[in-house]
DNA sequence: TGTACATCAGTGAACGCGCGTTCACTGATGTAC
DNA sequence: TGTACATCAGTGAACGCGCGTTCACTGATGTAC
């Protein structure tokens, strides 16, 4: 049978699904390259087309592949009543210095307008399942709002944080919700 | 005297200037070309550096360039307590469109952290003069939080703007002032 | 079960292109006398 | 004031490098009989 090498193949498409979902994120769709993914996922450049075919490719379905979980995420905190949980990790220091591992939309969104249709396409199903997981039980509009907010302060933070800590942390704080925004020390 | 031909190569300057602060808000740092930018400016890419010492001497002169009128825009409108202005024109429909002539802050935040030292110094320099500027008569704390919920939604609603213009424009009515957010049309 | 054959995932060299940067050159501007 | 010379902003060809993509090839996997 056929099984076992198409499995392997199968995961090695996910291995560089995975490679490519971090890089995307950490170095942008122009910083990131089919080189770089591919030996991430332990494979040369030259096999890549066995999987992809072309590089816009691998970023649509990377950005896909990282989306989902980030919708989980939030879908599950709102099901629980608990985004206010989720809006402290999302403007935490450690979310802050985990571009590679975090929110995608806050990561990819700037770079969309110069994305092909493909890609701005997958980005904004994605951006739509992400509000209607995290307005399940609140006003879509809030939901809006609220991940505007939090996603304008990271990347804010994020872009002065090696220049200016104070500042990054500064707007971390701010950009918490509005109860949350006077408690001295966040719960953790 | 040297008057005259110094006087020309200043104006030069400038328009490679003005060229470079549109093109780098329009397609980031990576999509700016020096040979596009002294061409927008009328010259050949050859005698760019008679001017800058390299494209990224470039990037950060003109992300200097950008910020200062954005600056004194915000700082005008937070002295007449018209910051609900400020507001409206951020998310309008026309700064949606126009990201070449908008908000660098927006355009280029998320770009800094894969940008070298100088060009995240001018950032942040210019990120804490427009909250200065904003928060003139103001907590510093709101204007933060006030900046990230204009920012993100701006740069969100870009994202999904071809691929989804209803989404796109959900995002910045969203985005507004609290207040002003169950107007059914802006006061324009 | 064993053997010849086909498939195809992965390799690594090579190609082509864009782009930042360099460089020899031009010609206008300004200086020295 | 006029003339020889120096300066230097701008030109356009060329270079080098990174990177996406292609391609001939290899070798392991699976099939046919």
């Amino acid at each position: 049978m056929v099984k076992v090498s198409a499995d392997r193949k199968a995961a090695h498409r996910v291995a560089i699904l995975d490679a490519a979902a971090r890089l995307l994120r950490e170095r942008g769709p122009e910083g990131l390259s089919v080189a770089e993914a591919t030996a991430a996922a332990g494979l040369t450049h030259g096999g890549f087309y066995r999987h992809f075919a072309s590089k816009s490719e691998l970023i649509a379905e990377a950005l896909r592949h990282a989306m989902a979980p980030a919708v989980a995420r939030v879908g599950r905190k709102a099901r629980e009543g608990r985004l206010d949980v989720f809006a402290e990790r999302y403007l935490s220091e450690a979310h802050l210095n985990d571009a590679g591992g975090g929110c995608p939309l806050a990561a990819l969104a700037a770079d969309m307008p110069r994305q092909p249709p493909e890609t701005r396409a997958a980005f904004a199903e994605g951006l739509r399942a992400f509000l209607d997981a995290a307005a399940a039980e609140g006003d879509p509009a809030d939901a809006a709002a609220e991940l505007s907010r939090l996603l304008g302060a990271l990347v804010l933070a994020r872009a002065v944080a090696s220049e200016d800590p104070a500042l990054a942390r500064t707007l971390l704080v701010a950009g918490r919700p509005a109860e949350g925004r006077d408690r001295s020390a966040p719960s953790r």
